[in-house]
DNA sequence: GATCCTCGAGTTCA
DNA sequence: CTCGAGGATC
């Protein structure tokens, strides 16, 4: 934030009306930004002092000139987040990603795969529809009695941010519908064609704004503006090509229900066509590829759908995916630069990840300077398999290597030039000591990773351990992220080695000699609003705190499904330190629990058997007030006492979470069903136990019912 | 024992 | 987003 330094402010009382207008709407923005970075980023971008010099400056002028005063003025903003961006929308109908084919292997392989679920043979007919994948973002539009109510970005899948009034600049999106479902939530991709795109970069140029550097990113920079007049300066569009929630089928294929989006007013792709096998799938993918340069628009690949929306509900989803779609990708784009260093990190756990430091070069519209090189065995160019990757070459410093965006996200080395490596270079030693602590560090047979044995000696371990406390599913301390954390850790006076340290803070402040107001980047609020935010977070459910031990294995959902185990921090503890033997009682019951075994039981038990590590925890919780999670009173329960077993794939829930919450009401869940089952609850692609239930006149019921039955649905 | 699926851990850049 | 690995199922 340059134009925020103090040296190049003018005094408010030398300044004329019209630098009145500018400096207001200046120090508007620059307070505004400042209000985002504080509340929703880990680290504030200008100083307490700053902030409040500018607020202050801000005022000074208003008093001048109080006609001037802007509606959006920083005076009248009261604390919190002053525009947290957009209100939270959440999906009815969660929104999806696909799954991704490489090449044409794996669309042969997801034909067969939805062959074998579905029970086809390979000469049965099974049409899917091919359309192009825009690579813009995607939207969800929600219609009701055929007026747009609401349009909501992706975001997690879950919730998506509330961009309606940006959605309703955009030309090509209906207002109102016809004849629609009294509920329709249209779901599509909003894009910049290239023509668009280059006009408003020139005139961003001319306008001296920063122009953008790619299609994909001005589309979202335009649909995620605060002030919707600006998203209607800008030419977005709209293809719609799938739906959400909805009061009756538009259709009985893929291909119709698209059709009838079209008819009710949507632009649809006119590249969508019906294929049959994976051959045609792949015809049509060359098609397009070829068709690609000329289309006016990015794309990024194909995604292919079974069309027959029958049998896309008997297939179902997987966790993060439907079964019944996939996106082909097109090749990534590739560029070539040097490999300046090879650089380890040490994780959490003391895993030593090596890091290519690069040249910085710009693929797919990122300048891109550091890619992952995951392992030992992927810098000689082995594969865990003990195969070959990148025709095993493998990567010097110096090198020449080609890089590209996996997923267009993650920058990776495809391949090394060897006709340019340098002379001299030689093969990368990997280290077998941590480069941070000199710990010897040790791979485990058939691991592929190497692990620093320093663990709380280490530094790079206990700061990685102490961010993960702090993270989001975790503590998620407003205020103390991971930056602030790793300040802390080397501060002197307010060390914070551990989590017990942090609840310790404001006790240890007070004594400190130089006290955390009176230091850069602090002040008095500042300080106080953190020590407030940490004490508010004493209070914290069980599963958290489990989570935030940073337990190898047991990550966010492993420590719900401890959490509802145990239920209470003093029966998880005790029942923790019981099994440390590895076998009785406690032993058994922590291994019964669906989704733990031995591994992650050992690893859990060892925590609380090993002196310096439990000594730690101990120190944490004392300062903690952990609350139980609730346990859903069981009396009255309908499953309360009956034995049921689950089987075929869930889909709103996971085998573990449906074991849990069976088990929760009172109900004993089974692997098998036998004559003692009370009820059988069968997904798709139940097998034998759906037959054998029958035979013994088990009741069976689908995911649905028993949802309705437990009061889920 | 093979295979499918989910989770955990690690990673990049705006 | 991706890889590796743990866990469940057949």
């Amino acid at each position: 934030m340059e134009q925020a330094r103090k040296g190049e402010l003018i005094e408010p009382a030398d300044i004329s009306e019209e630098q009145a207008i500018a400096e207001l709407a200046r120090l508007s923005a620059i307070l505004a930004q400042a209000n985002l970075d504080y509340h929703g980023k880990d680290t504030p971008t200008i100083s307490d002092a700053d902030y409040d010099e500018l607020k202050r400056r801000n005022t000074a002028i208003e008093e001048q000139f109080p006609h001037l005063k802007r509606p959006d003025s920083p005076t009248e903003q009261v604390g919190g987040p002053l525009a947290d961006g957009f209100s939270k929308i959440r999906h009815e109908v969660r929104m999806l990603s696909l799954g991704n084919a490489f090449d044409d292997d794996d669309v042969v392989e997801f034909d067969a795969r939805i062959r074998k679920y579905l029970g086809l043979s390979e000469t049965d007919r099974l049409a899917y529809t091919a359309e192009p994948k825009i690579d813009g973002l995607s939207l969800s539009l929600r219609y009701e009695q055929g007026q747009l109510v609401h349009a909501a970005t992706r975001g997690d899948g879950e919730v998506g941010e509330n961009v309606t009034a940006n959605a309703k600049m955009i030309g090509n999106i209906p207002q109102t519908l016809a004849d629609a479902p009294e509920v329709l939530e249209v779901r599509g991709e909003v894009y910049m064609s290239h023509a668009d795109f280059a006009a408003l970069n020139s005139a961003q140029e001319v306008a001296g704004a920063k122009s953008f550097a790619n299609p994909r990113n001005a589309a979202a920079g335009s649909l995620r503006q605060l002030d919707p007049n600006i998203t209607k300066s800008r030419p977005l569009a709209f293809f719609a090509y799938a739906w959400g929630a909805l009061s009756y089928p538009l259709a009985e294929t893929q291909m119709a229900a698209i059709a009838r989006l079209g008819a009710l007013g949507f632009q649809i792709n006119p590249l969508t066509k019906i294929c049959n096998g994976p051959s045609e799938l792949v015809a049509h993918y060359k098609e397009i590829e070829i068709a690609r340069p000329d289309l006016g628009y990015d794309i990024d690949g194909v995604v292919y759908k079974v069309d027959d929306l029958t049998l896309q509900r008997r297939l179902g989803f997987r966790s993060t995916t439907p079964r019944w779609a996939i996106a082909h990708k097109f090749a990534a784009e590739l560029a070539w630069t040097r490999l300046e260093a090879i650089e380890i990190q040490v994780g959490r756990t003391g895993a030593l990840s090596p890091v290519a430091r690069l040249a910085p070069v710009t693929v797919g519209g990122v300048v891109v300077s550091n890619a992952t090189l995951h392992n030992e065995d992927y810098i000689k160019g082995l594969d865990s398999k003990g195969g070959e990757i990148r025709g095993g070459k493998d990567i010097r410093e110096g090198d020449l290597v080609q890089v590209y965006r996996a997923g267009d996200v993650i920058p990776k080395v495809a391949d090394v030039d060897l006709s340019q490596r340098p002379e001299g270079a030689v093969p990368y030693v990997f280290p077998q000591t941590c480069p941070e602590c000199d710990s010897a560090a040790i791979r485990e047979e058939g691991d592929a990773v190497r692990r620093c044995t320093g663990g709380l000696i280490c530094p790079a371990q206990a700061v990685e351990k102490l961010k993960h406390f702090v993270s989001r599913g975790a503590f998620d301390i407003d205020g103390l992220g991971a930056k602030q954390v790793e300040v802390f850790y080397h501060d002197d006076q307010l060390k914070i080695r551990e989590p017990a340290d942090i609840f310790t803070l404001r006790a240890r402040d007070a004594q400190a000699l130089t006290k955390l107001k009176n230091r850069d980047g602090w002040g008095e609020t500042s300080a106080r609003n953190l020590f407030d935010a940490i004490d508010e977070r004493r209070k914290i459910p069980l599963n958290r705190v489990i989570f935030a031990l940073g337990i190898r294995h047991v990550g966010e959902s492993a420590s719900n499904l401890l959490a509802r185990h145990y239920n209470n921090w003093a029966d998880f503890d005790l029942a923790m330190r019981e099994a440390a033997s590895q076998e009785g009682a406690a032993w058994d019951d922590l291994l019964s629990i669906d989704g733990v075994g031995a591994v992650m039981a050992a690893s859990l038990t060892q925590a609380f058997a090993q002196e310096a590590e439990y000594a730690s925890i101990l120190r944490l919780v004392q300062e903690l007030d952990i609350e139980a999670v609730e346990r859903p009173a069981q009396d009255g329960s309908p499953v309360a006492g009956q034995t049921v077993v689950f089987t075929g794939t869930l889909e709103k829930m996971t085998r573990a979470e449906a074991k849990a919450r069976a088990e929760a009401l009172g109900a004993k869940v089974s692997g098998s069903v036998s004559a003692k089952t009370n009820l059988l609850v069968a997904g798709p692609g139940a097998g034998s136990k759906a037959t054998k239930a029958a035979d013994l006149g088990v009741k069976v019921i689908d995911e649905d019912e028993w949802l309705a039955l437990i009061g889920d649905a």
